[in-house]
DNA sequence: TTGAAAGCGCTAACAG
DNA sequence: CTGTTAGCGCTTTCAA
């Protein structure tokens, strides 16, 4: 491993001069030639900088934490991507850390210094007191689709325009009877989309209080308000579901009752990931602009790297999408 | 942020004793009184060593990268919490890494000097030839169920015993047509699960060569040899599926043909996720010890760093496990 | 246009 | 048992 002092020991310069060539130092004066020198010599030597002396003189650690759940969540896959493609741009890298109820805190995780920032979203089953916590850190944080009192920075999707999507999906296909399965308790995009819900389906007489059904994000939540749906008296003819794999695990479980996916129930449900067209009947999904968010979340940090204010964001472009498929469809006539 | 100068200060020691008692230094006489004062103090100032200058002192990150094809592939859930597990022991920190075909090198995502190792898995799609130029890092690597000429340091999971299990659950089923959807054209692992499948069913009569269809990891690919399978003058009356988001897409494809599974078509796939129990029907499959391999590769490296030897290793224990549910029945009798 | 020198925060000889 | 000192590799004044 080629260090600096080599580099420049080889241009036959001094380190300092090396140091200003390799970093484009804009108010620098040099001669074309050393300049030629020095970029030949790292060239020679595969010079790369020590990201550790560099982090220690610059207090800047060139990486920023993405930090999520549930690492393995396909609905992170394109929110990853956006993070990635804007970090590239700023010379970042990019930390994926999972960060669980019971696990290594957040401090553990990130350590002091080796991340410039953090982009954090609240796991299922963590209260604002808890979210709080995470965030005494000691480098500023957006929050992804997320919010709490007295921490500005975030950027959220348009949950309410989500919900509208898929309720005027089944509107369109004929449906009356509308239930809902709601996404984890204390998450306020969970409470964003069950108020929506209740505004364009509840108070227009589409859906009744009793099919709302409480869940979390995740498919055996999704399961068990599905089970706890169909156990009811009367049945809707069609169920939006706050994401995906609750969707996933609600399909399951209503094929498991025998009912008739979508002849007797149709499900649309938020978030497009590659499972939703491999379930069967495949899901219809409203796509949420997460690259979208992605990018906007890592910009927002590295401007406020850079000096700019954080702020709350909501994505709305592109606008949420609805993708149909196999597991909507009219109600049946009775 | 306090610094150890001002810990060390409001002690009333030296720099150098704080160090020694905040990192537990084991042969260093420290005065007891001293040591709590120090200790005291930190406390106080809640002290949190600066991981840059530690870093660059030390020649040493604390962190080691795990890197795989795509992050939000489920199967990698406890492969992760294995290396979580053996690197919260080592008190080092684990960055998670997406690496791929086109994206930024693997020498772009760990920098020099972020992390002290790395344990790399084989994307789809990459040769020996590429995987060679991704370890040209100057850090120890071990490779994850993959092995490569020159290169000592791996971590592979018994995947003979994988598919012989599958195989020997169908057989005890009563199948005597079984075909095999193959994994991804360059992965040694793939051409080990298909050597096996040849083994234990072709070469016995149970299965045909062109029931072995090639295909990847991913549910599109799986999806595509099923139709290809179905597509053949003769059906075999089960499958067995390398991986199981390509059995995922296998599934999809061959109830979108309107075959019926079990009835028909038994499936049975490799390794065990959350997935696998909610599509419809649920997938058997043969779970594979990822967390002990996680574990096991993660304590490898760390052992490797502390001076012990790389070396190349299969993790049989826990041995591969047949978990059953209703992708699989005896065929029906025609 | 270039070089010398200081120092980021920490640890590890080496002295005392 | 404790303090002094040097230096990890880099960037950046400041002086030449």
């Amino acid at each position: 491993m080629a260090r600096l002092k080599e580099v420049a020991q080889l241009a036959g310069v001094s380190p300092s001069v090396a140091s200003r060539v390799l970093n484009n130092d804009a108010g620098a004066r040099i001669h074309p030639d050393t300049r030629q020198r020095v970029l030949d010599a790292a060239k020679q030597l595969e010079y790369v900088p020590d990201h550790r002396a560099r982090a220690l003189r610059l207090s800047r650690a060139g990486a920023i934490a993405l930090v999520v759940p549930e690492v393995n969540n396909a609905i992170f896959a394109s929110l990853h991507a956006g993070v990635q493609e804007a970090s590239l741009e700023h010379s970042s890298a990019v930390f994926l850390a999972q960060l669980v109820h019971d696990g290594p805190s957040l401090n553990r995780l990130i350590g002091n210094g080796r991340v410039d920032g953090v982009i954090l979203q609240r796991s299922e089953g963590v209260d604002d007191d808890e979210l709080r916590g995470s965030l005494s850190v000691d480098v500023p944080a957006v929050l992804f689709n997320t919010t709490l009192q007295g921490h500005t920075g975030s950027v959220s999707l348009d949950d309410r325009a989500a919900v509208v999507t898929a309720v005027e999906h089944l509107v369109a296909l004929g449906h009356e009877r509308i239930a809902f399965i709601s996404g984890a308790e204390q998450h306020d995009a969970a409470a964003r989309r069950r108020a929506a819900f209740d505004e364009v389906a509840t108070a227009r007489g589409l859906s009744r209080p009793e099919w709302v059904q409480p869940a979390g994000w995740e498919a055996p939540a999704g399961a068990a308000a599905m089970t706890a749906l169909l156990a009811g008296a009367e049945r809707p003819t069609a169920v939006v579901v706050a994401s995906t794999n609750a969707a996933v695990g609600a399909l399951s479980a209503a094929l498991a009752a025998g009912v008739d996916v979508p002849g007797e129930l149709s499900i649309v449900t938020v978030h497009e990931t590659w499972l939703a067209q491999f379930v069967s009947p495949a899901l219809t999904t409203v796509a949420m602009p997460m690259h979208a968010a992605g990018l906007a979340a890592a910009t927002m940090l590295f401007e406020h790297l850079g000096g700019a204010e954080l702020h709350d964001l909501v994505v709305t472009d592109p606008a949420p999408e609805l993708v149909a498929r196999g597991s909507t469809a009219a109600p049946r006539r009775t």
